[in-house]
RNA sequence: CGGGGUGUGGCGCAGUCUGGCUAGCGCGCGUGCUUUGGGAGCACGAAGUCGCGGGUUCAAAUCCCGCCACCCCGACCA
């Protein structure tokens, strides 16, 4: 079977071989869809109860609203419809008669979940109102990838309701840290966050915060958003309520979104070129054991052997006995490892013979003999080391990746030249940005709450300056 | 939307320029035997309206006209 392409020859082409090889995922017969396979379902499986747990815990609750919305919703928020008017996919007829009115595939909720808050919200008592969905969306992108950017997408959206903006505010930034944790702890990871620009503004927000982490190729992959809305959305839908004092005031709003999207994050941050490297807490089999099966040998003892293993995992992680006869250790070792299986263990006849298994760690390759009966609790503390090690690589990588830049010509140097996040010193006026972006497609991914004053800004000269992050993104 | 490319058994391709015999090759798939410590070998076998529609011709995967779809690279986006 034909290798993957070599990452640092073609990385679009290896992200894609990976993808597809794993069988994550494979394309649909409708442009840009994909359909997400057993494997990179599991996956996502593991990141929606991740990611579900941190919601309820603090405090949300899941719904579901539905997936079509009366085109006339989309149009009450100005800046909205004018941000996702050229993406949406409409329907406008049922059977051969034409629809009263168009229903858009929703391209996020927003729009349907406050024309339903204005029911539920009369009182501050009703106040907050903390609702999560998982759903998907449809958003008629023009240039699809699979698991980054795809016509219909798998994401959560929460959708929250406040009596004041600073506990909207604190909201979406309790959020955005459970981004960072969860991308940071189950991912391994490492991420820059903060406010986005203006120009890079989710459409009907007042502020947009977001994670960013840095993939293997040095450009920039926008993980997660969570928006402070302001008053925006129930201005639109007139959503007020009645204040302890008596007083109507308009409710303020957050909305905050991961989509599968993670997914392609997940293999872009630690896959190599024998395919995906899974972070432990992600990994949907963590061991998997390949009996070495020989002609000449007791066959039946392996397997046992093989089997009374997996049992004794069992308790503590996904096991997995890979005891088909039609494809030799070889091919499986391949294929596992292609997949991203953390650890694998050997069983043959002479490993019986010592009392011993051979362990086999997937990011680092490295095969140690073990006792057999100290076989669990050594693979779990591999299993706990990789999760570490495996961040502390990305952390590495994400660290040596930043770059300061003082002059715009240092700036377009590093950026065309290396790649990676380059801090560069930018006024905050949008014109700077987009001069910046035009000539150099890099972007100002996020700002950071601490970054560092300067004097002047690299393009106009103009102080006072901040030095923010930089990077050509996804 | 601009640029490039591709459509031929499940997958990857050759064949198209220069029309012609039974449309080939590799992988995969099925059956059997031998194998199995880094993608096994042999034997036999199944599987193709050559993207779709029209046209030219004695004859079209191949030439002409039209259409469709998907992929890759850019601008937009999670």
């Amino acid at each position: 079977m034909a290798k993957i392409a070599k990452r640092s020859e073609d990385y679009s082409q290896w992200y894609l071989d990976i993808v597809m090889r794993a069988e994550m995922a494979d394309y649909a017969p409708v442009r840009g869809c994909m359909v997400i396979r057993p494997w990179g379902y599991a996956i996502w499986e593991r990141m929606q109860r991740a990611l579900d747990d941190m919601f309820k815990a603090t405090g949300h609750q899941n719904v579901y609203f539905p997936l079509l919305i009366p085109q006339s919703f989309l149009e009450k928020e100005a800046e909205h419809i004018e941000g996702f008017a050229l993406e949406c996919v409409t329907v406008t007829r049922v059977g051969k008669e034409p629809l009263e009115e168009p229903l858009v595939l929703r391209p996020t909720s927003e729009t349907i979940v406050w024309a339903m808050y204005k029911k539920w919200i009369q009182s501050w008592r009703d106040l907050p109102l903390l609702y999560n969905q998982w759903a998907n969306v449809v958003r008629w992108e023009m240039r699809p990838r699979l698991f980054l950017r795809t016509t219909e997408f798998l994401w959560q959206e929460g959708h929250t309701a406040h009596a004041t903006a600073e506990e909207a505010i604190e909201e979406a930034e309790r959020i955005l840290e459970v981004y960072r944790t969860f991308a940071q702890e189950w991912m391994a990871m490492p991420v820059l966050s903060g406010r986005k620009t203006d120009a890079e503004r989710f459409a009907g927000a007042e502020t947009t915060y977001a994670i960013e982490g840095l993939m293997q190729d040095g450009k920039a992959l926008q993980a997660g958003t969570s928006h402070y809305l302001g008053q925006n959305f129930a201005k639109a839908f007139d959503v007020q309520f009645q204040n302890r004092d008596g007083d109507l005031q308009y409710v303020y709003a957050t909305s905050w979104g991961v989509s599968t999207r993670l997914v392609g994050a997940l293999v872009m941050s630690h896959s190599d070129d024998d395919g995906l490297v899974l972070p432990p807490k992600l990994a949907p089999i963590h061991v998997v054991i390949v009996p070495i099966l020989k002609a000449e040998a007791d066959n039946a003892a392996i397997l046992a052997a093989a089997h009374r293993a997996a049992e004794s995992f069992a308790e503590a992680v996904e096991v997995k006995v890979d005891d088909r006869d039609n494809v030799s250790p070889g091919w499986k070792f391949n294929e596992w490892e292609l997949k991203g299986v953390p650890v694998r263990i050997e069983i043959g006849p002479k490993d019986l013979a010592k009392g011993q298994v051979v362990v086999v760690r997937r990011d680092t390759g490295r095969k140690t003999p073990i006792a057999q009966e100290e076989a669990t609790a050594r693979v779990q503390a591999i299993l706990e080391e990789m999760q570490g090690s495996l961040f502390a690589k990305a952390k590495e990588r994400l660290d040596a990746n930043c770059r300061n830049a003082d002059s715009y010509d240092q700036f377009k140097h590093t950026i065309e030249e290396v790649g990676g996040f380059v801090f560069a010193p930018w006024c905050g006026r949008p014109e700077c940005e987009a001069q910046v972006s035009d000539e150099t497609k890099a972007t100002i991914r996020c700002l950071p709450d601490e970054a560092e004053a300067c004097p002047a800004c690299m393009v106009c000269g103009n102080g006072p300056a901040r030095r923010v992050p930089f990077a050509r993104a996804y």
